[in-house]
Parts: C-alpha cells; structure tokens; sequence
DNA sequence: CCCTGTGTTGACCACATGGCCAACAATGTA
DNA sequence: TACATTGTTGGCCATGTGGTCAACACAGGG
C-alpha cells in the first residue's frame, strides 16, 4: 500500500476509534489494529500517540467544514441552507459526528493543542452560519439586526438539539425542533413555518452526516 | 477518622479528580492520594473502580440540583431567580462545574449507568427552569406562550455560552450574553433590557457556583 | 545481480493501572 | 483486660500501555 493511503487508513481508523471510546481510551494497539497493521509501524507515521490523536482531530475539523461548505453550494436558497445546517443535528444524522465534537471539546479543557483547534473549528462554524445569514440578507429573504447574534443562537441550539437527542433524555425532539425553526424564523424575519414547510417545488435532499 | 467523613472525602476527591483529567484518565491511586489515603482502601469503600467513578458522579449531580434549588429559595421575584439561573454559566462562574458537565455527556455514550443517570439530570434542570417561568407567570411578570420550549432555549442557550466561554473561543462573552437575555425577554414577553437592569432596590449577591 | 532505502513486523522494556490480600492499627464491646 | 470488628496499609500480581529496535520484506536503480 502507499504511504499516502496507508496515513490516510491509520487516521481513519484513529477517528473512529476516538468517536467510539473517547480520545482517553483510544489505544494505538486499537487504532493499529482497525487499521490493519501492527502498532509498531505508527511510529513510522507518527512520532507519539498524541501526535496521532492531534491529526486524527485535525483530519476531522477540516472534513467537517468542507463538507458543510459543499452540501451549501450545492444549494443557493438561503433558506434550502439553513435547512442543511440545522437539520443533521437531528435523529439520524451524524451521530458519529457528534459524538467526536463532544470529546472534542471535553478533552479540549486537558489539551491546549487540541483547545486552539477546537476553538478554531467554532468560530469556522459560527462564521459560516453568518455568511448563510449575510447572503440571505442581501437576497431579500432574510431581514436580520444581528447577524452574529442570530448565527450564534443557531449554533447553540442546534448544539443542544443533537445532545439531547443522541443522550436520549426525556425532552421531546419535535418540541426541540419546533423552538429551533421558531426562534430561527422570528430572528430572520420570515413567516412562521417557512423553515417546516420546503419552498413550492423545492427538493429536499438526504444530507449527509455533517458537524 | 469516621467512616463516613472518610468516604465523602474519598468521593470529593474523585469528583475533583475527575473534573481535572475526565472519567477515562481518573486512577484510583490519584484520587486516593487526593483523598490522603493509599489506593487499597477504596477497594474497602467501593467494590471496584467503576463504582466509585458512578457514585461520585451521582454525588455531583444530587448537588447540582441541590444547590440550584437553594438558590432559587433564597428569592422569589422570578426575574432575579432568572437571573440566578443563567448568571454563573458566564466567565467566573463554576468552571469546575462545567467542566464535570461535560465530561459526564462525553462519559453517557460510553457508559449506559452514567447515561442514565446524566438524562435524569438534564430532565431535572429543564424542569426546574420551567418551574421558575411557571411561577413567574403566576405572578403576573412573565407572558409565555410554551414554557417547556422556553424553558429550553434557556438552558441551551446556557450552556452553549458556558462552553464557549471557557474553551476561549474568539465569540464576543458580552455578546453571547446579549443574545441570551435578548431572547429570555422576548420568549417572556419581558420589556428590552429587564433582564439586564436589576429592578429598583433589589440587591445583586454573587452566586455561588451552580450548574 | 546487489544494494540502498522505505515499509513492516513482532518482540521487548519500563511503567502504570485495577484488583487482591495478608498483616497491622484502631476502636469499641463484653 | 481480652476480644471482635472495623479501618488501613503496603506489597503483590496479571494485564495493558506507549515507546524502541533489530530483523525482515520488498521495491527500484546502479
């Protein structure tokens, strides 16, 4: 196998791994082993277990942001894109995902290393949910006083959204959702059930396992 | 010293431990040595390790609660025990706190005991937010269509704040505290800013550190 | 053909961990 | 005082970890 391929398969695997038993109880036995080859030969790619465990968190953050930039050009409607952010956050999306944002940020607090990136990865993500915000607002669709504000608020409830969702706690998704599209529509000045209801002949497409 | 003393010291020691290195990295010898005992006798307080990480957690979690609750009868205007409520999220408030937080939601998709135990958790702090709106309706100081959603964007809003906050990521504390009290008055039919200037005569004390 | 460098293995080391237990200390009880 | 119970220690063990390294496989170019 190249080496390309064979970095790219140990960081894979190092990804899952982390998303399935946290950063702590990650192991390079584990990782190794998942990958397809023996620990030893990590540290031919890599010079320590926390230089594997740093790219394995680098490798997703980056992944994460381009795949939310792709799934929005694929798609100009501001209110198509809004959908396409705040909906994976729901049951049956990315929950592998998910689960590896959490660790991030837990293990964030023991790690400056992994603290910056992760500090990075939020303002990216914030950013990009101001741009949707923005481009809404020069389209006409959305009306807006504080981008910012409102980009954040997105984000946090949608945050919370997915906790509560995957943890399984008694509060009802749908009553979640309901408050995230409300408040999301009176922050953008659209009229209530714009973001439920598609746009006459749109199409709603899967989205794919995202933030 | 007496067997209870010593087990409440053991436990504190492990929630210290654990809020400072997380479940996965928290040993027996080290909360033993926090505890100023040798590691062989919390084999005599608790079976195995598991057990002492679940008390301990389970501990933090009954004191949470406890605490929030104790707040909030040590006033009755409902405003300010809003204010309770959502104040220690922000910068100088309990960080330790926090922290354990997540740790315990990273910890629930690993572990179904402490799974179960965090959804209680979640589950009693929504309603207790919902008690405080409720009552504030009561009174005649709150208008809100859906307390429990409500009740909900608080809390989420909360905690994104405290996340954001102490992970130190380049978002605006002020601005994120904005937008939360913003929006509580407006989910509360409350006028701009009555969230932000205390009423007349009313005294602002420190919080203790909460949730 | 050899030969040099990269990829790869499996064994090894020192170390830390959780669990266990025999021994000892402290405490109260008869 | 003598005894029984409980609290406490420190050492031991098997296990798993991250790191290291000599040895081997396997390519491509001389």
């Amino acid at each position: 196998m190249q080496p390309e391929r064979r970095r790219a398969a140990i960081l894979e695997a190092a990804v899952a791994e982390i998303s399935e038993r946290g950063f702590a109880r990650t192991t390079s036995r584990h990782v190794a082993a998942r990958a397809g080859v023996t620990h030893g030969l990590l540290h031919h790619y890599f010079p320590d277990h926390d230089s594997l465990l740093a790219a394995a968190f680098e490798k997703m953050a980056l992944e994460e942001i381009d795949e939310a930039n792709e799934a929005l050009a694929s798609d100009r409607d501001p209110l198509a894109q809004l959908r396409e952010i705040t909906e994976p956050y729901g049951p049956g999306g990315g929950e592998e995902a998910y689960r590896f944002w959490l660790e991030a940020w837990a293990e964030a607090f023991h790690s400056p290393k992994l603290q910056e990136t992760s500090r990075r990865l939020s303002v990216a993500w914030h950013e990009l949910v101001v741009g949707v915000i923005e481009r809404g607002i020069v389209a006409g669709v959305f009306r807006c006083e504080h981008p910012h504000e409102t980009a954040w608020m997105v984000v946090a409830l949608s945050d919370a959204y997915a906790l509560q969702t995957q943890i399984g706690s008694g509060l009802d998704p749908a009553e979640m959702n309901h408050v995230l599209w409300r408040l999301t529509e009176r922050e953008l000045g659209l009229d209530a059930g714009a973001l439920a209801r598609p746009a006459p002949g749109e199409s709603r497409p899967a989205v794919p396992s995202t933030h």
